[in-house]
DNA sequence: CTCATACGGGG
DNA sequence: GTGTACGTATGAG
């Protein structure tokens, strides 16, 4: 482990574990506070805390005020920390708290704390802000039942607009200025992958027979039940290892909702204790959201004591909601998306894991151990800037991966950094206006293929305008948020020059990419905490005055564009695609940026963000694009169909580079071949079917009334299941209409028309906005009549779908 | 046409 | 956050 930064207060400089922290810094002035928590030369406390204890990894509070805090010590062990806080919460007005009896704390340049032998206190916090109260206590529950009690309610939650409070870990970090990973590098962290091989996908009726490990250390183990005398003799030496090695973090691909359940599942079944933990505690499930984007996804989260657990499919889909071009969100379809994936890479089908493993054990054990190496560097890849946020925010490492960004990230720093200045705090919704809040500018001109594209973009346009024009909520008082912007602005640059000379691939590189990331990330969110309705700070007003000046400056950009000859195609928000003059290199392209940049604003810069052979416009978000190598992204969800069978992925590979080569005759080629290949029966049945999970027993099904696809097939074909099983069925030819029929491997029975109707009218007229209506026909048409086209006399055509105004 | 329902991911 | 998403596809009526 190394130190970063100026040695600030180790853990020696302060006394006490089971006592509250107790600094012996001297009391500084009121106005010397404020410089502390908003504007700290050097110390950097409303980014960092003002405690720099370092390695912590992990830590647990309880609402009873008791902290666990494990750490990484010198000599590389590590050890946890038994601590005491005081709970906190804050309110607008001390009579909430009815006839509790509160003592008023006396005011310190510290977060407060109670004298010892008092149960409750209160500190009164400056300012106009509507929660003027800080209320601590030795226990949660007393505030909670108190309030409670004085309100005639049953529920905080009730009370929401009246009390503040935030989750027991936060209120301990809140309250000692402490966040994770101080001083400790990304390959301090100990990370251990593991992936689960089973029977089946239900652990009602299967059962794990393989468990793949390893850890950033480079260990790695494949677990095999026959060589632990079956599988609860596996589950316990996969315990036991996970304790030797003890990492700080456990890392799985959609652990949260299949390794983690299906483990817990077994062990009880099995009767093997799940000692996990770092306290040898079994996991703990709770209800949690994912944040993907502006959407929440409800997921069963499941935590121990002492580590952190990350799941990388959280990680991909959060990717994916900023890049919009990830066509399947699996750990292999992934991996290879992000490069990752190895030339030696062992493929398993799912379905045929279990079968292999008993003729074949040893190809199954590269296979799992293929998949906790994908794992381990899609979390490199897609967890650092999440590692680095968490030496920031106070927050478990394990929750900064799945929270938003406004609420999730800014907030609890800002609450920090008003709490310690003894500043009230405004509340949610407080500066929200009645005016109509307004998004960012989106606008398709053009559709069809066109060529020389560029895109073209703001750099970081909303944080931008924030800084340039000085918008910030109007509720900020303590203008906490432009000198975070500022501060976050600049230590970014320095983090990214100081990554630059940097060996690439060293540890020191991936820190400084990490912070930057973290940086930017932050950057990005201010933006967004102010325009939430229900975030403390949000203030719509401010946030309509960043989105109008950003459309105001896209327009700008967009008219200088046009004025010098490029045909604009999509602008969205903060960028715009468009064309350049045939055969202009990309240093035309760089001055031609650079000559628009110097039209905008002063701290407006843009950036050449990319330049593409071809684009094909299909509908405002959703297009493709291919490189001046051939690589072909496609980005938006028009392209990514959900029950995505196999078959027309693959035409849409085939067909997509013909298609933008402008060679109409490949196009009608591939699909005639794979409109024969389905009504030959060439088409393997597994690159048709569908597999749809069933989550309701037969008894329910029967008593529900209604008639669900899934359900009959299984009826007809006199199958039973459980809720949790999947069934694979297809679409079978039987008279004018088919029917569908349960999975068999081989079949050729299904409905070729069906299956070429399919590939039509939905696979195929996806590329309709390539060509003119009229020539459609001779692209996928049944058969060409007299006045159609040969496909290879087809014109591309690119229609004007919004004039440019 | 509208309405209802299910998908994503893991073996 | 007790905000079970979102956009899409399919079949029934």
């Amino acid at each position: 482990m190394r130190s970063q930064g100026a040695g600030g207060p180790a853990a020696g400089d302060w006394v006490g574990s089971n006592t509250l922290l107790c600094y012996t810094r001297t009391m500084i002035t009121e106005s010397e506070m404020l410089l502390t928590a908003a504007d700290a030369p050097g110390g950097d406390s409303t980014l960092f805390g003002v405690d720099e204890t370092p390695g912590i990894v992990s830590v647990l509070a309880t609402y009873a005020g008791q902290a666990r805090v494990w750490r990484r010590v010198n000599d590389g062990s590590t050890q946890a920390e038994n601590d005491a806080f005081n709970p906190w919460l804050l309110v607008p007005d001390l009579a909430l708290l009815g006839d509790l009896p509160v003592e008023r704390l006396v005011p310190s340049d510290r977060f407060p704390t109670l004298p010892h032998g008092r149960q409750a206190g209160y500190r009164e916090l400056d300012g106009d802000g509507h929660y003027k109260y800080l209320v601590l206590a030795r226990n949660f529950a007393f505030l909670e039942r108190a309030i409670l009690r004085s309100q005639g309610r049953d529920r905080l939650w009730d009370l929401r607009d009246h009390v503040y409070y935030r989750p027991p870990v936060e209120q301990y970090l809140v309250q000692t200025g402490r966040a994770f990973y101080k001083g400790m590098l990304w390959e301090d962290v100990r990370r251990m992958q593991f992936d689960l091989e089973t029977t089946s996908l239900n652990p009602l009726d299967g059962e794990i027979f393989m468990i793949s490990m390893r850890d950033s250390s480079g260990w790695e183990r494949v677990l095999d039940a026959n060589e632990h005398g079956g599988e609860a003799g596996l589950i316990g030496e996969f315990v036991r290892l996970v304790g030797e090695r003890d990492p700080d973090v456990l890392e799985g691909h959609n652990v949260f909702d299949f390794d983690m359940p299906y483990l817990v599942a077994r062990s009880i079944a099995k009767e093997v204790h799940l000692g996990m933990g770092r306290d040898d505690d079994a996991p703990v499930e709770s209800r949690d959201a994912l944040k993907v984007g502006a959407r929440n996804q409800s997921f069963r989260r499941h935590s121990v004591a002492g580590r952190e657990i990350i799941d990388t499919l959280h990680a991909v889909k959060r990717r994916d909601a900023i890049v919009h071009d990830i066509r399947s969100y699996g750990l292999k379809s992934a991996a290879r998306y992000f490069g990752l994936a190895s030339a030696e890479r062992e493929y398993v089908e799912g379905p045929e894991i279990h079968r292999t493993w008993l003729m074949d054990p040893e190809r199954v054990r590269r296979y799992a151990l293929d998949d906790v190496r994908e794992v381990d560097a899609l979390s490199g890849l897609l967890m650092a800037s999440s590692y680095a946020l968490a030496s920031m925010v106070p927050k478990t490492y394990e929750r900064i991966a799945t929270a938003g960004t406004g609420q999730g990230l800014i907030e609890p720093m800002l609450v920090r950094a008003y709490l310690w200045a003894g500043r009230s705090i405004p509340r949610a919704g407080a500066a929200i206006a009645e005016e109509k809040y307004i998004g960012g500018y989106t606008r398709m001109y053009l559709s069809g293929i066109l060529s020389n594209v560029v895109k073209a973009d703001v750099a970081s346009l909303y944080p931008s305008i924030m800084l340039a024009y000085e918008i910030a909520p109007r509720t900020d008082s303590l203008r906490v948020f432009p000198g975070m912007l500022q501060k976050l602005t600049h230590l970014r640059l320095e983090h990214k020059q100081l990554g630059r000379a940097q060996l690439a691939g060293s540890a020191e590189r991936v820190y400084h990419d990490a912070m930057q990331g973290a940086m930017k990330i932050l950057i990005n969110s201010f933006y967004g905490s102010m325009g939430a309705s229900f975030a403390l700070f949000g203030d719509i007003a401010a946030a309509t005055q960043v989105t109008q000046r950003g459309q105001e400056i896209l327009q700008q950009m967009m008219r200088e564009l046009r004025a010098k000859g490029m045909r604009l195609i999509e602008a969205d928000t903060d960028g715009v695609y468009f064309t350049v003059p045939e055969g202009w290199t990309f240093e035309d392209e760089l001055r031609l940026v650079a000559e628009v940049g110097r039209e905008l604003p002063e701290g407006i810069t843009i950036e050449h963000d990319g330049r593409y052979a071809r684009m094909y416009s299909y509908q405002e978000k959703n297009y493709i694009l291919q490189g001046y190598d051939g690589k072909i992204k496609m980005v938006g969800a028009a392209f990514k169909s959900s029950r995505n069978e196999p078959y027309g992925e693959q035409f849409f590979n085939e067909a997509l580079p013909k298609l933008l080569a402008l060679d109409f005759a490949g196009v009608r080629e591939s699909f005639e071949q794979r409109v024969y290949a389905i009504r030959s029966k060439q088409v393997p049945v597994e690159d048709l079917a569908v597999t749809v999970f069933l989550s309701k027993s037969e008894e329910a099904y029967r008593a529900s009334g209604k008639k669900e696809e899934q359900y009959e097939v299984l009826l007809a074909a006199n199958a039973r299941w459980k809720p949790g099983d999947r069934v694979r069925y297809y679409h079978a030819a039987h008279g004018r209409h088919g029917y569908k029929k349960l999975y068999e491997p081989g079949a050729t029975d299904y409905d070729a028309e069906y299956y070429v109707k399919k590939l039509r009218e939905t696979y195929a007229a996806r590329l309709c906005r390539a060509v003119a209506p009229e020539d459609l026909n001779s692209l996928f048409g049944e058969m060409r009549g007299m006045f159609d086209r040969d496909p290879s006399e087809i014109k591309p055509v690119v229609v004007e779908v919004n004039p440019p105004e």
